[in-house]
Formats: C-alpha cells, sequence, structure tokens
RNA sequence: GCCCGGGUGGCGAAAUCGGUAGACGCAAGGGACUUAAAAUCCCUUGGGAGGCGACUCCCGUGCAGGUUCGAGUCCUGCCCCGGGCACCA
C-alpha cells in the first residue's frame, strides 16, 4: 500500500517530465530480525537474505519502478561500514558517550530485553518477571539539538510535512518552560525541576526519584533498611510497569526534612518511584493541591494539602476536594505577598524573585531523552570501539572498517549477561590501534535506527566503495524531493534522521540541514475492524491476488479503497470493480485501435493543443478535458481514490456515448499509466504507440474546453431546495431570479407572499426568502 | 488520562470558499444473452408516505444546541470508534 501510493506519485512525475529516482531498500539489521530467527530456529544471517529475496520478488512484481542498480541492505557489510563510519562522526564530535542506564532484565533468560519484549512486566519467552539493571550504554546527544529540531517543524521554508506528523514530532520533544529550585537540607541542596513555580509556596513536601543519589545521605541508619528494601523493590520491576501511572503511589519517609525557600518551612523528603531519575533533576517539589500525582502521594501517607491558587468565589481556607491543575481564571492565595496575584503573573513575579535571591533559575527542559544506540545484541552493526588498558576507548581507524560481525553459530543470548560477541575470542581480542597494546572490541551492537538514520543519503551512491556518499551524486538527488511514510516513523526514525542530517551538516558532510523538506504520510489499512498488522495477524499476502487479479488490478485496488493520506478498509470483494475497470479499458482501446485508422507516426499526447473541432462528440471532449484535469489534481495531492474515480467515470461517458476512437482513448492510457503500469504499457502499444508509455508526457487540458456551456442551478425557497434550472453558464442574476420566479413549484411555495431577499450564487444556486 | 484521526446508504467511500448530500465502486434486486451456468450488457437501489403515471411531499451526514437566507462543512457541549503516547514534575 505505501510503496504503491509512492510509487504512482513516481511514475506520475516522470509523465510530466521530472527525472525520477525510486529507491527500494531492506533494514533487517536488529532486535525484531533476530528475535524471528529466534522464533524460526534459522541463523538471520541465512534467513535474512532469504527474506530479502522475497520482499523483491513482491515488489518487482507489483510493478515498482525501482531503481534495483542502487537497492540497499543495511545488513550488507559494504553498507553497515558506514554506519559505523557515521558513529565514529559523531564520537569524534564529542556527540557520542557512554552512561549507565536502566534496561529491562531478564533473570532467567539472564537476557536484556526491548520494552516490548516486556508482558505484564513478565519476560514475553519465559514468563520470569522482568528487573531492571543498570548497564554501560552508549547513547548521541540528540538533546542538544532539540530547539534546533522543534525550531525547523515551524520553519515552513524547510518543512512541508503532514500536520499530524509535525505535531507528534513537537510533543515527543516536549518543550517546557519552568524553573529548577534548591532546596537546603542537611545533606547539601536539593535541586527541584517544576513547570509551575507559580505554585511554590504550595509546596508541602519533596520527593526523590529512589535512584537520586541524596537518598542515601538523607536517610539516617535506622530508616535505612526499609529504604534499601523499598529501593529494591523498585529496582527489582521493569521499566515499562513502572511508568504505568494510574497504579497505586508508593514510596517512604527518608527522615530527613527540607527547607521550602518560600514558605521557609522545613518539609519532609519523602522517596517514591514516581519521580523518574532520568527527568529533570530526579527530584520534585511536592503541590498536592495543584497537581494529581502529588495529590494522590500526599492523600496516601497524610502529607498537608495547601491551596495556593483560588478561582472565582474560592479563597485561601476553600478545601480541595481534588486537584486544581488549571490556570486560567486563577489568583494566587497563601502565597505571602505575591498572594493574590493572577496565576501567570505570579509565576512570573515568583521566577524574578528565586533568581534574584539565588534560590534557582527559570529553565527550559526537554522530555525528549538522549538516543540509546547500543543493543547487548548479536544482530545488528558492531559498534566500531576498541578498548584499550592505556589508551582507553579507541574508535576503530576508517582504513579497518567495516568491523564485521562474526558469523556466530549460536548466536543467541547467553547467561553470560554480555553481547554473544564476547564469545568470540579471535575477535573480541584486538590491538589498540592507537599504541598496539591489548585491547578488547566494544560487544554492543548499535540500534536499528541508526541503520535507517541516513539510508536516503547513501541510495543515490551505493556503488561507491570509498566513501559514504559522494559530493556530486548528493548535490543532484538530495535532499529527498518527497518523501512518504507512515506515521508510525513520526517520532523514532523522522526525529533520528533529521538529527543525523543535522550533525552531518554541522559537521560539513552535507550541504542541507533537513532531509526531508516535503513529507507526506500515508494512513493505515484497516482489516476486519483494526489495524492491518503483523502482531494482530490479520495481514494479507499480495501474491495470491496478484496470481488471481493481476499486479494492476491489486495496485489499483490499495489506491481506490479510501483516501491514501488517511488509509481504508480493506475486503476482498473490492477488488472486483477495479478489475472490471481495466477489462473495459481493455476492451475500449482495442476497439478504438480496430475501428479508427492506424497511428500516425506523432501521437497526440496533448489533445488539448488540437482544435476543439475535432472529431469528439461535445460531451465526451468535455469530460475528458474534466478528468484530465482532475486526475492531475488529484494525483498530484495524492488523492488517488478520487482520482481513479474520475477515470471510471471518464470511461463510463465514453461508453454511454459509445465513442470508441483513439484521440478519445490515447490520454486516458497516459493518465492510467502510474496506477496500471502493465496495463497501460500494453494498451499503448496496441494504440499505436511504438515506444515506452513512460516516455511520452502527461496529457494536458483546455480550460475552456472543460467548462460545461450550461449549468445546472438549484431553485430554493427559505434555503429548501424545490427546483432545478439549466441556464447558460454565466448568466445575469435578474434572468435566472426571474426564470426561478416563474417555476411551478416556487410559485406554490413563494404562495403570493413578498419576496423579502434574494440570493444569488453565480452558477450554483438561487435562494428566495419569503 | 493526554495528543492526533474519524463517525455520511446494506458496505468502501465522494462532496472547492458554507450553496443541488450520497460521485465512483461493492453488494443486492430485476431484465437481456445462454440449453444452462459463469462472464458480459441494460435497468433499479438513503428511509418513509401518496399517485395508474410523468411525479409530489416529508425525513435524513454520531447526539443536543447555536450562528446563517442556507450547515456534512462553522461555533459550543457531549457520545462512540480507530491510532499513538502514557507518573515528564
Amino acid at each position: 500500500f505505501a510503496f504503491t501510493g509512492a510509487d504512482v506519485y513516481g511514475r506520475f512525475k516522470r509523465l510530466r517530465g521530472d527525472t525520477v529516482f525510486e529507491p527500494m531498500g531492506f533494514d533487517a539489521f536488529g532486535i525484531h530480525s533476530e528475535n524471528f530467527a529466534i522464533k524460526l530456529g534459522i541463523h538471520p544471517a541465512e534467513l535474512i537474505p532469504r527474506n530479502i529475496a522475497n520482499f523483491r520478488r513482491q515488489l518487482t512484481r507489483l510493478g515498482g519502478m525501482f531503481d534495483w542498480r542502487h537497492v540497499l541492505a543495511t545488513t550488507d557489510p559494504a553498507y553497515y561500514k558506514w554506519t559505523q563510519w557515521l558513529f565514529l562522526q559523531l564520537y569524534q564530535a564529542g556527540k557520542a558517550y557512554k552512561k549507565k542506564a536502566a534496561v529491562n532484565w531478564c533473570p532467567h533468560d539472564k537476557t536484556v530485553l526491548a520494552n516490548e519484549q516486556v508482558i505484564n512486566g513478565a519476560c514475553e519467552r519465559c514468563g520470569t518477571m522482568v528487573e531492571q539493571r543498570l548497564l554501560e550504554q552508549w547513547f548521541f546527544r540528540i538533546t542538544e539539538y532539540a530547539d534546533r529540531l522543534l525550531a525547523n517543524l515551524d520553519d515552513g521554508s524547510k518543512m512541508d510535512w503532514s500536520p499530524s506528523t509535525t505535531i507528534a514530532q513537537r510533543n515527543w520533544i516536549g518543550k517546557s518552560q519552568g524553573a529548577e529550585i534548591e532546596f537546603p537540607s542537611d545533606a547539601g541542596p536539593i535541586r527541584v525541576y517544576t513547570t509551575r513555580p507559580d505554585t511554590l509556596f504550595g509546596g508541602t513536601f519533596l520527593v526523590l526519584a529512589p535512584e537520586h543519589p541524596l537518598v542515601d545521605p538523607l536517610t539516617p541508619a535506622p530508616r535505612r533498611e526499609a529504604m534499601d528494601a523499598y529501593r529494591k523493590a523498585v529496582a527489582s520491576r521493569d521499566l515499562v510497569s513502572r511508568k504505568v501511572g494510574d497504579k497505586e503511589k508508593t514510596g517512604v519517609f527518608t527522615g530527613s526534612t527540607a527547607l521550602n525557600p518560600a514558605t521557609g518551612q522545613r518539609i519532609p523528603v519523602w522517596v517514591s518511584d514516581y519521580v523518574l531519575m532520568q527527568y529533570g533533576t530526579g527530584a520534585i517539589g511536592g503541590v498536592p493541591a495543584h497537581d494529581e500525582r502529588d495529590f494522590a502521594f500526599a492523600r496516601k501517607f497524610g502529607l498537608p494539602i495547601v491551596r495556593v491558587l483560588a478561582g472565582p468565589g474560592q479563597d485561601g481556607a476553600t478545601p480541595v476536594p481534588e486537584p486544581a491543575v488549571e490556570t486560567e481564571g486563577f489568583r494566587l492565595v497563601n502565597s505571602g505577598s505575591f498572594s493574590e496575584l493572577p496565576a501567570s503573573e505570579g509565576l512570573r513575579a515568583i521566577v524574578a524573585w528565586l533568581e534574584r535571591e539565588r534560590h534557582g533559575t527559570g529553565q527550559v527542559r526537554y522530555r525528549l531523552h538522549d538516543w540509546c544506540i547500543s543493543r547487548q545484541r548479536y544482530w545488528g552493526p558492531p559498534i566500531p570501539i576498541i578498548y584499550c588498558e592505556t589508551c582507553g576507548p579507541v574508535g576503530v581507524p576508517e582504513k579497518d572498517l567495516p568491523v564485521v560481525l562474526p558469523l556466530i553459530e549460536d548466536f543467541r543470548p547467553d547467561d553470560t549477561g554480555v553481547s554473544p560477541l564476547a564469545r568470540h575470542k579471535e575477535w573480541y581480542h584486538v590491538k589498540c590501534p592507537q599504541c598496539g597494546g591489548p585491547g578488547r572490541r566494544e560487544t554492543d551492537v548499535s540500534d536499528t535506527f541508526l541503520d535507517s538514520s541516513w539510508y536516503f543519503l547513501r541510495y543515490p551512491s551505493s556503488e561507491f566503495g570509498d566513501r559514504p556518499f559522494d559530493a556530486a551524486r548528493t548535490k543532484t538527488w538530495l535532499p529527498v524531493t518527497t518523501y512518504i511514510g507512515g506515521n508510525e516513523h513520526a517520532v523514532l526514525h523522522l526525529l533520528y534522521s533529521r538529527f543525523i542530517t543535522m550533525v552531518l551538516h554541522q559537521l560539513g558532510h552535507v550541504a542541507f540541514e533537513e532531509p526531508f523538506p516535503k513529507l507526506r504520510a500515508h494512513g493505515l489499512i484497516v482489516k476486519d475492524g483494526a489495524k492491518m498488522s503483523k502482531s494482530r495477524g490479520n495481514v494479507v499476502i499480495p501474491d495470491r491476488y496478484i496470481q488471481q487479479w493481476g499486479a494492476d488490478a491489486f495496485r489499483m485496488y490499495l489506491m481506490f479503497l479510501g483516501p491514501f493520506q488517511e488509509g481504508g478498509d480493506f475486503r476482498d470483494e473490492g477488488i472486483t470493480g477495479v478489475r472490471r475497470f481495466l477489462d473495459r479499458v481493455w476492451v475500449l482501446a482495442h476497439e478504438a485501435a480496430r475501428l479508427t485508422p492506424g497511428a500516425s507516426p506523432g501521437i497526440p499526447s496533448s489533445p488539448g493543443s488540437r482544435p476543439a473541432s475535432a472529431d469528439l462528440p461535445e460531451a465526451v471532449l468535455r469530460k475528458l478535458h474534466q478528468t484530465i484535469r482532475k486526475v492531475t489534481a488529484d494525483t498530484e495531492t495524492l488523492q488517488y481514490n478520487t482520482a481513479i474515480a474520475a477515470m471510471m467515470e471518464y470511461v463510463n461517458e465514453l461508453r454511454s456515448a459509445e465513442c470508441r476512437v483513439r484521440r478519445a482513448v490515447q490520454p486516458l492510457i497516459l493518465m492510467l499509466a502510474p496506477y496500471a503500469p502493465h496495463v497501460a504499457e500494453e494498451l499503448w502499444t496496441v494504440l499505436g504507440g511504438s515506444r515506452s508509455v513512460f516516455a511520452e508526457s502527461w496529457p494536458t487540458y483546455d480550460a475552456a474546453l472543460a467548462t460545461a456551456g450550461e449549468v445546472e442551478i438549484a431553485v430554493q425557497v427559505n434555503g429548501k431546495l424545490r427546483g432545478r434550472l439549466t441556464v447558460p453558464r454565466g448568466s445575469p442574476e435578474a434572468e435566472v431570479v426571474r426564470r426561478a420566479q416563474a417555476e411551478e413549484a416556487v410559485r406554490r411555495f413563494v404562495d403570493g407572499k413578498p419576496i423579502k431577499k434574494t440570493i444569488y450564487v453565480a452558477d450554483r444556486v438561487v435562494n428566495l426568502v419569503v
């Protein structure tokens, strides 16, 4: 569905005179492929090429105009050599770093699990409860680019994207404006981030994330045991279930207090897993009166709830039955000298006061995290780093790339807890490229999203072995003219690609900052009431349909079943309609070839350039030009379903007018070509074409011919339809109104009453108000 | 919970800027062709009421209101479905 929609557009653009490069590639170097291989018990190095061959066969049968000379596979060492090069570019530019991060860990299988492999907190394979484990991981500093990634989204000159995609990215980056505030404690200042400094006076407790470094110093010995037990319990849960919002709040009191700088009161410091170490400072000020989570926490543990925002008819003494989260129309109360200020003004005033008194600063935060690119798995590009006992981590020199993934018979993660690559001793132990001393390789592989973050740069330059992308080729073909993809990639692939391109631009490797200036998202296919997906098992294998109905009928049905950008409902019966249509076109073309004189050397591909007095009946001629107009406009905007409907209407017109002449059918074949390339190619020849239909050019229309001489006008009385009039286009208002009033039905409804008002919309409607 | 889509005949869907709701297609019914069936071709098909009939009238775009000469389209408040994100301070 997605590739056919892209192919229709590419073929259309080619007929419109553009030189079109439509590449295709295969991205199967990651956990999903590895898991699938484990499931089938086949080594991925054997399975993946087999699957690629099958996909390629299917894509070819579907008739995609793909340039197979430039096909890519991210699993190919000739490709991932440059993925590793890309890693090194970022590493050398200081954009890659290592730090400890939590991963899902199955204690039974002794392996790292992806989030989607954790089902209700348990390992999907063995059912053991999953834990968190801290491991050293490689990260890319995408957060450094958060502002730039956000700013370009708003720049219409750089980004022409479907709004649904830009909105998703904006939300994902999640910029928030707030303040970082220091709460002094016995273990030093506790830094807290909040987007609501206006509620500072309502902060009646602090909550630290269980991993927060100040938890230990703030917990006196008698409470240590309880605290450690809680922290252990939290760590024994997986990352997914920890972040579920609607569960009961849990927590432990440290035994210490901190000073609220605004109220001057000492407030208790708690620890709870609803505070995440990864966001903000890993500590929050609990404002139960004005935050739902803090409210639930305060209720559970009997902590004081102080209202600091009051709406109309409320004051500082009004009870707080539920947290008031909104600010519109609220004013500060119980907030010292800031009381009675409107909330928004109070926010600014409190931030100014915090900065003046050096209690805190206004700050911007993003929910976007740095991109963790390491995977403790086998099936992926090895991260090109060597650890040397004397030099530390050293990047593999470019001349030694690629670091080839060794073929390991048993590639499954085992109970050593390290990547399977560590078991391959000859591969694992290497000399340090810097000092020649003993070293060992990084055994993590990189995320598949790194493979796909730059593939578009490789496509035009795929045959170059000595450079990732050739400067001249890149200048000719990039950035990508039109990118058509699914919205499931809105936040991951599309964001990572933008980030990588931005870094490469900054490092001087590419001239542009944004890889996909024009992006259109296609919809998703629904079958049996749910999204068609492999996991739901409601997928359709194209082979059978192509076998039964033909590739063109299948393509056209996919494009006809709904608006491309919204998707649609797949039902087997629907395909018969387009197949019948193609059969009729087939018959029409053959009859036209038989009934009208043979081809003259110059086949008109542009009927509009011929005099209007040509041999076509007026109604057919008009319909033809209307059809060209509509199919052109609709194909350009990816409204393929209505473009196909317009061609069907035209065929219906030709049939009812019994018009079987080449001049009427040829332009139809040209318009059909992007949708049904095989049939169009054949019929073009039947009609006398001596070269490929794709060597011809798209038909043009004559606006004057497309316009009907007569129009039907709706006649309304008080807005209700009472009749229809056929009048010459552009008839004067007085004439139309006069004729409307003469209508029998109109007279009956006007019923002799005076006409108060007459509304006339030229060529459309006349409305008499009585 | 939040953010995006969407709700129109039996079904998939059309409908420029607010201007004739249901294009196009599926399914269904009737007919032609055929020994017969399939295929093909022709006709009918939103619901209701009336008329022998050409036709006529009423209702109808998830629900309730509103704006307007006129609302599928705009506004307010709800309901339902699909997708995504989810304790982000």
